[in-house]
RNA sequence: CGGGGAGUGGCGCAGUUGGUAGCGUGCCUGGUUUGGGACCAGGAGGCCGGGGGUUCAAGUCCCCCCUCCCCGACCA
């Protein structure tokens, strides 16, 4: 196929459009493959459409080679479903809604759990129909409230999700064992490189659930991966492990202080530090040796708001992301000047486990961050305006709640695996696999009979990779201060011939049957056949569109020969006209 | 949603104390040029994000709203 740039669909820029940030969004626009159409929201041009085109077909080559079957669902859907299920009301303000003429509710699904559960109860009933893979390619919604880098994170977006069904767990596994290799060879032959996590599952329930991330500054996500040993999370998901007990038989009385003036960690640890009657014989204080209580609102998903107090060790902060996925589908909110007004047992800035949890005076619940060992003594808040407590001691003197992964996880930290020390990046998430469990089958009553006649409830697995903004990483993970520089499985072509001499020479006879010879073999060529148009032009443009190879019909041709340039190697060569076409059908893919 | 920045031809930008809306690029016509975003000449193209106000007069001043970008919050 010859795509002609004389008649193609196609504007280049010349400057870099000023609201696009990340290198894939500016360089997409620029080189004609994406144009803005609303917030979130973006229209494919020529170019563009075949890229996403060939990703989406490499994605559903390796559903299909697994044996997984593909349906298509309406985008606008039913209420009721997710009433059911209680996404309607969980999902918030991130649902698009709708209503039609009668003033019925609608949705525009950002994911199709229930539809998919719903059609396999509507026409299956017997343990002998599982397993059963089921997948489609659909347009998601969600209304984010920060859209942003382009097709990284739109408002509408491309979307390749699949569904499992299993009889048991053991079924549930191999469905899931079987999507995440199907992945790992998906992002092999997409040309990206990718970093498999442990994460949480969040709103969508459940409880294995891994994500794939593209390692990349401007990524969302952060995650950990051990420097010795295998292991690797979102940061959300990292669990500590148990610190072993302390003995504390020996320990003295906790003692309270007056700390005037002591607002802060590091004022305390400073004021500890000075002070004679305080000051450690063996060592100085640090901000780890105080306990830090961080009190915030959880906003239910039925609109309830309940306070909660989270105990971590002074030198670090709540990760607020990382206790949010633990407290989900609860939102954290602000805890308010008011809300201190309100409970007069928090002394802002003095706050004290003594006086928290639900036994307690405040009567507010109270979780330890999973790193405070039973038997550890504190330095913390006494409840009394200028007032600390030292040596308080846990498991002593004060008891908790619950534990929670709270406190933020940071480059250094021991691996929970093998202790050596964690590396922390950012990435974006282009896949995501979920062992669901039984929660939406549970829910909208999908069961068959197993081998006894038994109502068995069904085993659900859930498998995402986003296709469009995976064109965005691929951009991102394969450019170059030229341009883009695609692999050649998802490149919009094959090669890009440039027509590089003066009007009227053979050079425009030798690209155009150049163009001939590759197309009969089944290569897709851009021809830049445009008139009048300087070869300055022309070879920006080549590489900035970003083909794997571009050829150049110029001064060369009156000898025979043309250059054949590799834009990912950055290499080229002469090669014989007659041998051109045949030496670039052979270039090996990158 | 909080903080910061910004909306002026397709793209990048200027626009002074309020007084005829400009430049570069891209586009059209003609000519010259042709291996790294050429040159000359002549053109077309703007509800100055939207709505209210102040004023004889608003791109410019005031109020409200919308949108975009960055950081945070949120998010599969």
């Amino acid at each position: 196929m010859i795509l002609r740039m004389s008649t193609m669909f196609l504007r280049t820029l010349r400057d870099d459009p000023v609201d696009a940030e990340v290198p894939s969004h500016r360089l997409l626009v620029r080189a004609g493959y994406i144009r803005r159409a609303a917030p979130g929201g973006y229209t494919w041009l020529p170019l563009g459409l075949r890229t996403l085109n060939r990703v989406e077909a490499i994605i559903r080559e390796e559903m299909d080679a697994i044996g997984a079957q593909e349906v298509h669902f309406p985008a606008m859907l039913p209420r009721e479903p997710y009433e059911t299920t209680g996404r309607w009301t969980d999902y918030g303000p991130n649902l698009f809604r709708l209503q039609d003429r009668r003033g019925v509710d609608y949705l525009l699904g950002p994911t199709h759990e229930e539809m998919f559960t719903l059609l396999v109860k509507d026409l299956y009933s017997s343990y002998k129909d599982l397993p059963l893979w089921l997948y489609q390619i659909q347009t998601k919604f969600r209304d984010e409230a920060r859209p942003r880098a382009g097709l990284l994170r739109g408002r509408e977006f491309l979307m390749k999700d699949s569904y499992s069904f299993d009889i048991d767990q053991d079924g549930l596994q191999r469905s899931y064992d079987a999507h995440r290799a199907a992945y790992l060879r998906t992002f092999d032959r997409l040309g990206l490189p990718y970093a498999v996590v442990s994460a949480m599952s969040g709103a969508m329930g459940g409880s294995a659930s891994e994500e794939f991330l593209f390692p990349c500054e401007s990524g969302e996500d952060t995650f950990v991966s051990c420097t010795k040993c295998d292991y690797a999370a979102n940061t959300e998901a990292v669990r500590v492990g148990e610190p072993s007990k302390i003995d504390f038989a020996s320990f003295a009385a906790a003692v309270v202080h007056d700390t005037p003036a002591t607002p802060t960690i590091a004022t305390l640890v400073d004021l500890f530090n000075t002070r004679a009657d305080l000051k450690r014989s063996d060592r100085a204080w640090h901000a780890g040796d105080t306990l830090k209580n961080v009190v915030v609102n959880l906003r239910h998903p039925d609109g309830r708001i309940e306070p909660l107090a989270v105990g971590v060790p002074g030198d670090r902060d709540v990760d607020l992301k990382r206790l949010e996925a633990q407290v989900a589908p609860a939102e954290i909110v602000d805890f308010t000047e008011e809300d201190f007004a309100k409970n007069k047992n928090l002394v802002k800035g003095y706050i004290g486990p003594t006086a928290l949890g639900e036994k307690n005076a405040s009567g507010i619940r109270y979780l330890l961050d999973r790193s405070i060992a039973i038997g550890s003594a504190w330095i913390t808040g006494a409840n009394a305006p200028g007032k600390h407590v030292a040596g308080l001691v846990y498991g002593r003197d004060f008891s908790c709640d619950g534990i929670v992964d709270a406190a933020d996880v940071r480059d250094g930290d021991p691996c929970p695996k093998c202790n050596a020390k964690l590396h922390i990046r950012r990435g974006i998430e282009i896949g995501h696999v979920f062992q669901l469990g039984r929660k939406y089958a549970e829910a909208l009553g999908l069961t068959v009979l197993d081998q006894n006649g038994k109502t068995q409830v069904v085993t659900m697995g859930s498998y995402g990779i986003g296709v469009s903004r995976a064109v965005a990483a691929i951009a991102e993970a394969n450019h170059d201060e030229l341009g883009l520089k695609w692999p050649t499985a998802v490149s919009p072509a094959d090669a890009h011939i440039v027509i590089a001499g003066k009007p009227g020479d053979e050079t425009a006879g030798a690209g155009t049957q150049l163009a001939e010879e590759l197309s009969a073999k089944n290569m897709t060529v851009i021809l830049d056949d445009r008139k009048g148009v300087s070869p300055g032009v022309r070879f920006k443009d080549a590489e900035l569109i970003g083909t794997p190879r571009i050829i150049i019909a110029g001064r060369g041709v009156a000898a025979g020969v043309v250059e054949v340039r590799d834009r990912r190697a950055g290499t080229a060569s002469e090669i014989a006209l007659a041998d051109a076409a045949e030496f670039v059908a052979k270039m090996p893919a990158t």
